[in-house]
DNA sequence: ATGACATATGAGATATGA
């Protein structure tokens, strides 16, 4: 099973670019964040031509998550447990039923968390928290599981072009890095670093500011945190940089595991 | 340095992003 994750930022107005995508890679499942629509809103009717089926979890203007996939999607989990009164859609979750190890998916699409001088970075730090609380939940199932999605996370300077540049920002911050090995200790593989674990320029996020993309300047941003029954599966997992290239993208590129 | 760029909303300017 082939299983991509990628920040789209607005499904709507990305639309061509993320169905050329999948006409192209076909994957078995996508994990989509930032789709920036409301629920009745999201185009669905173009993914079902492309033969997926969708759960969705949107909002109107801002975040929204979504999970395309080629197989059956059951157990649908929309919220990521522990604060009722998060409002932000930035987390779902499905079992996939292929018929053989029907993993269970998550698309996440973690808060930014800058300026870090206000209230957004106590509240990355508590999603983070909350999101490590449910991942040792699942990890009790002891069963295929892709934590998959954009985690606003540069895990270590090597995830980043210039790492300088990003030593004061919620992003690389040690409290954020830490938290993020802290997750890893529940015994999660970073599918990407386990496959590549000394391959720095491979980046899921070019800014369209200041030429980004041009220069390289980018950041690994966006994982595929794996249990160790999905781990023991892993086959390959690449980067779709050249996606970044094409007309009218969005800032960040498809990340795509097989397993 | 709050800027560059881009998106959504809504019809101008503002909030958000990373």
């Amino acid at each position: 099973m082939r299983v991509a994750t990628w920040n789209v930022n607005s499904v709507k107005a990305h639309l061509d670019v993320v169905a050329r995508w999948l006409s192209e890679a076909k994957p078995d499942v996508v994990c989509l964040q930032e789709i920036k629509c409301e629920d009745q809103n999201f185009p669905r009717a173009v993914f079902e031509e492309l033969n997926y089926t969708a759960a969705v979890h949107g909002q109107k203007t801002y975040n929204g998550v979504a999970i395309l996939s080629k197989f059956p999607l059951e157990n649908v989990v929309r919220r990521l447990p522990g604060d009722n009164s998060d409002e932000q859609a930035r987390y779902i979750q499905a079992t996939v039923i292929d018929g053989k190890s029907n993993p269970t998916i998550t698309s996440i699409y973690l808060p930014n968390g800058n300026p870090v001088n206000s209230d957004k970075y106590p509240y990355k730090l508590a999603w983070l928290d909350r999101l490590i609380a449910h991942a040792r939940e699942l990890m009790k199932l002891e069963e295929p599981l892709v934590l998959a999605g954009d985690y606003n996370v540069i895990p270590a300077a090597i995830d980043a072009k210039t790492p300088s540049q990003w030593v004061n920002d919620a992003l690389f911050l040690t409290a954020t890095r830490l938290r993020f090995q802290e997750q890893a200790a529940l015994g999660l593989t970073d599918a990407f670093r386990a496959l590549h674990p000394t391959t720095a320029s491979q980046y899921t996020f070019f800014d369209y500011q200041a030429g980004a993309w041009q220069r390289g300047n980018g950041i690994r941003i966006d994982h595929m945190m794996l249990s160790p029954q999905a781990a023991d599966k892993l086959i390959s997992a690449q980067i779709a940089k050249h996606v970044r290239g094409w007309e009218k993208p969005s800032d960040h590129v498809p990340l795509v595991i097989e397993i």
